[in-house]
RNA sequence: GGCCCGUUGGUCAAGGGGUUAAGACACCGCCCUUUCACGGCGGAAUCAUGGGUUCGAAUCCCGUACGGGUCACCA
């Protein structure tokens, strides 16, 4: 009796591994192509950690000429959740990480190398499963989960490695005619590795970004195959990465203590091995403390976080670009309107160690992107982004378009425009005293040095008397606004009143403060005159009524 | 605890035997300036630690400390 009647009694119907060889040919593609692969577990939202992920993956995909695909590992079907694949899809498509092949909804997806999601791979990772068993290298185990939490206190109380190995793997010598029998008669089983490693040998392995590693040799008979048919990881991995033809597992280094099994599973499948790369974790910083960036405490781990705070997702890319690669940053300085498909990303030039995420510069990133924009493309991103977030704001920005416009042109479009704005979330506070129906209700004034309510009213009434023209050009307003100061016994310059403070009230600021305090409420604003511009006589003139009423 | 990996300013980091140890964000100061931003200039601030190798160490080797990851019929 050989291993081929015990394979034959457990996958009966599973084929011929040649078949699927053959189904999945070697792919037609440039030297130094890529093929990358996302592979996400359709549990919940995307985590940074996964964006970050994928975008390299895309990425590096795309500059070689290759592949990226997006496989959904659903092995696990206790743990997935409704709308995961959706999740996903769309979480990606919101970056630009778009898949060359792979899942494109709950039921639907693309490439030749399907299919994507691994619960519909069970035959495929069955016909494999049977080939080791064929070869003597896996067996049928029979232990219950009590079972090997016994074996887990004995070995806790014996003070050795936990796992099933060696001669605590019970059912790894159960003669072929017993186990045979037992299968039988209907016991539940799963199929394990018969791992030919051993502890005291070392496996060294060359990363793509860690370098040189080296590790004692598996020697755990990891489960291949569970109770449900499907495999867990560490075996779907091999098989569906052969298969697909991926060249380069890039993936998360939590994945580098399970390695050594991988790499001696994908001896015994006799697979040519991948490059592998492990990335380094993305760390939140703790009151001081590095810890993992986690979905349960840190609301900026996921991806959805973005969305509604209205950061642009190209922001958030180029942000997790320059962490990946930091010469990214010298590159688009260098070459700021280029678009980011041309910088070339280097595996190597990854770090070794998790980044601290830095939100702060995140947002100075986004604030730059922002300041190149036109205000048109403002106004349309913004309005979009209230279209699910900000009814008020949506109202506003729609009853008037081109006033919205113009109302986030002020300052912009020159040589060096606002950098005001870090995400659409902030917009409402930056316009909305642009807009009379608004401040109408408004009460607070921000006033500075001038607070004395005769003197302000005699430096308002003063300018709309004797000053107060639309018509000027930025210079005459200017100059207006130096003679009012002057009339009023204010210093026409900064300076002149800075050298000989006694001799004013205080300096032109002052003056112009006052204005801008009473048309706009607040003592920081853009240009004053570009607002008055936008504003108009009527609402101006209504603006002062309001502060005096 | 075992196994693996790591440690350059507050953060991201360049640098791989000889450097005044880049740059960015943040911070502080000054300048520009009608306010705020922007921009310009400048400043403070880093090689975890102890040994070795070497004429010379952030860089190579060993130990220590600290940090992180991982030890499932999860991925």
């Amino acid at each position: 009796m050989d291993y081929k009647v015990l394979a034959d009694l457990i996958f009966p119907d599973a084929k011929e591994i040649s078949y699927y060889e053959e189904k999945y040919p070697a792919r037609n593609l440039p030297e130094g192509a890529y093929v990358t692969r996302f592979a996400p577990s359709p549990t919940g939202f995307i985590h940074v950690g996964g964006l970050f992920g994928g975008i390299i993956d895309k990425k590096l995909a795309k500059q070689t000429g290759g592949k990226f695909i997006l496989r959904i590992e659903d092995t696990d079907q206790k743990r997935e959740i409704e709308n995961g694949i959706f999740q996903i899809v769309n979480g990606l498509k919101g970056f630009e990480v778009i898949p060359d092949e792979g899942a494109i909804s709950e039921d639907e997806e693309s490439g030749e190398y399907g299919p994507y999601k691994q619960s519909e791979r069970k035959d495929i990772y069955q016909a494999y499963a049977k080939s080791l068993i064929q070869k003597g290298l896996a067996y049928p185990c029979f232990c219950s989960p009590e079972e090997l939490e016994e074996i887990r206190g004995k070995q806790e109380q014996a003070k050795v490695r936990p796992g099933y190995y060696g001669v605590w793997a019970k059912c790894r010598n159960i003669p072929l005619e017993e186990k045979i029998k037992r299968i039988q008669n209907g016991e539940k089983y799963v199929i394990r590795l018969k791992s030919a490693g051993r502890e005291d040998r070392r496996v060294e392995h060359k990363d793509c970004i860690k370098g040189k590693i080296e590790f004692p040799e598996n020697d755990q008979d990891a489960i291949i195959i569970k109770g449900d048919g499907l495999p867990p990881y560490h075996f779907a991995h091999p098989v569906d990465d052969h298969l697909m033809r991926v060249t380069h597992v890039i993936r998360g280094d939590e994945w580098l203590p399970s390695l050594p099994l991988h790499l001696e599973l994908f001896r015994a499948l006799e697979f040519k091995l991948p490059k592998f790369a492990h990335t380094a974790t993305i760390m939140k910083d703790d009151d001081g403390n590095k810890r993992k960036i986690s979905k349960r405490k840190d609301p900026e781990a996921a991806v959805s976080y973005y969305h509604e705070q209205g950061i642009l997702a190209e922001s958030v890319t180029e942000y997790l670009l320059n962490v990946a690669n930091s010469n990214f940053e010298p590159w688009r300085r260098g070459n700021p309107d280029k678009s980011v498909d041309e910088f070339d990303f280097q595996l190597n030039k990854m770090n070794v160690s998790g980044a601290v995420f830095d939100m702060v510069k995140l947002l100075d990133v986004s604030k730059t992107i922002i300041s190149k924009l036109s205000a048109e493309e403002i106004y349309n991103k913004t309005l979009e982004w209230a279209n699910y977030y900000d009814e008020e704001l949506k109202k506003l920005l729609e009853d008037n378009r081109e006033y919205g416009i113009r109302v986030l042109n002020i300052e912009r479009g020159n040589v060096k425009p606002r950098k005001d704005i870090a995400k659409w979330i902030d917009v409402k506070d930056i316009i909305i005293y642009m807009y009379d129906d608004k401040f109408a209700g408004n009460t607070e004034y921000e006033f500075q040095k001038v607070n004395d309510k005769e003197e302000i009213s005699n430096i308002v009434n003063t300018y709309m008397e004797k000053y107060f023209d639309l018509a000027d050009s930025k210079e005459e307003w200017f100059n207006k606004i130096k003679d009012l100061a002057e009339e009023l016994g204010y210093s026409r310059e900064v300076k002149a009143y800075k050298q000989e403070p006694e001799k004013f009230k205080g300096h032109v600021g002052d003056v112009s403060t006052v204005l801008r305090v009473v048309v706009t409420g607040r003592s920081n604003t853009p240009d004053l005159y570009e607002i008055m511009q936008v504003l108009g006589k009527d609402s101006i003139k209504e603006r002062i009524n309001l502060f005096f009423k």
